[in-house]
DNA sequence: GACATATAGTTAGTTATGCAACTAATTCAA
DNA sequence: TTGAATTAGTTGCATAACTAACTATATGTC
């Protein structure tokens, strides 16, 4: 076995655990601190709810990279908790809509400025190049593997 | 609000879900697919057992960036699937070394080589400088929030 | 030597993930 | 227009994650 793939490996154990695992630590850490009851993956659902309201559930697995199942207990989760609700379609009878309450509206200024506090944590030392190059990279790796 | 704070934002939506889950899914389903009945954490695991036997349950916990239960159960379902036994350590009695069966040696080369596959279909159209930068970032990113 | 502190590991509880199998609504095609 | 295939969402099952609280052993200090 050559050297160059054990690196190959130790890539593999870099992308999936180390970063990543870290940044959504420090950010419910971030929340806990702050009184916020959420978790992070909750967090990134409001993410793309703040962004566009009323997504389908589909449009959810989509967007954050989850299967269907996932978003439904996410967001029976977020039910719960009074953040979202989960509005019939007219057009097709299949689709919910999820659309934010107020008290998750509320909570948008405050949480992304949290995550803000986080992310410039994360990238100290870390420049714009550098940065476009991860998201580039990173997104290759998902159109590679996922055939889009 | 400024726009420099999304996109702050959706690098973290990045980092923390896209690349990652996509590889780690694609490297399960190829363990699947080669008759493998290990997960993908699992895997993680033995991957530094690989290059190191019978380590600590907490230094396992320091290469692999889990906790100690994470550790604990991954050791526990790895122990009924016969790929590792608990020794206790002579010098320390708290301590619990993690060592590798003859069947998970057995697994070495041929996982390792479903994992190098997985890592070549994701990289496909990465350079290797690109490949340098998101390991440093990605290394950079957990320093900076671990505090090492 | 005894007691406080630190370290290694486990257990309980909640949330989340993936897969497979399912229901219900919609679309497409003979 | 009816029946097959597709799409949206849910449920059950197994594994895994984090926190907090716990036991047991080791260390360090008075």
């Amino acid at each position: 076995m050559s050297n160059n793939q054990f690196k190959r490996g130790e890539l593999y154990s870099v992308i999936n655990n180390m970063a990543s695992t870290a940044v959504a630590r420090r950010m419910q850490k971030n929340f806990r601190r702050a009184g916020l009851d959420i978790t992070i993956e909750q967090w990134s659902v409001l993410y793309h709810l703040w962004k566009e309201d009323c997504l389908s559930q589909q449009e959810l697995c989509n967007r954050t990279f989850r299967d269907k199942p996932s978003i439904t207990r996410l967001i029976d989760n977020l039910e719960k908790q009074k953040l979202v609700k989960r509005m019939p379609s007219k057009e097709d009878r299949r689709i919910n809509l999820v659309c934010l309450t107020e008290t998750a509206k509320e909570l948008q200024d405050r949480t992304i400025e949290l995550a803000n506090q986080t992310m410039s944590e994360a990238l100290v030392g870390v420049n714009k190049e550098e940065i476009e190059t991860v998201k580039t990279v990173l997104q290759r790796v998902y159109d590679n593997l996922t055939g889009n």
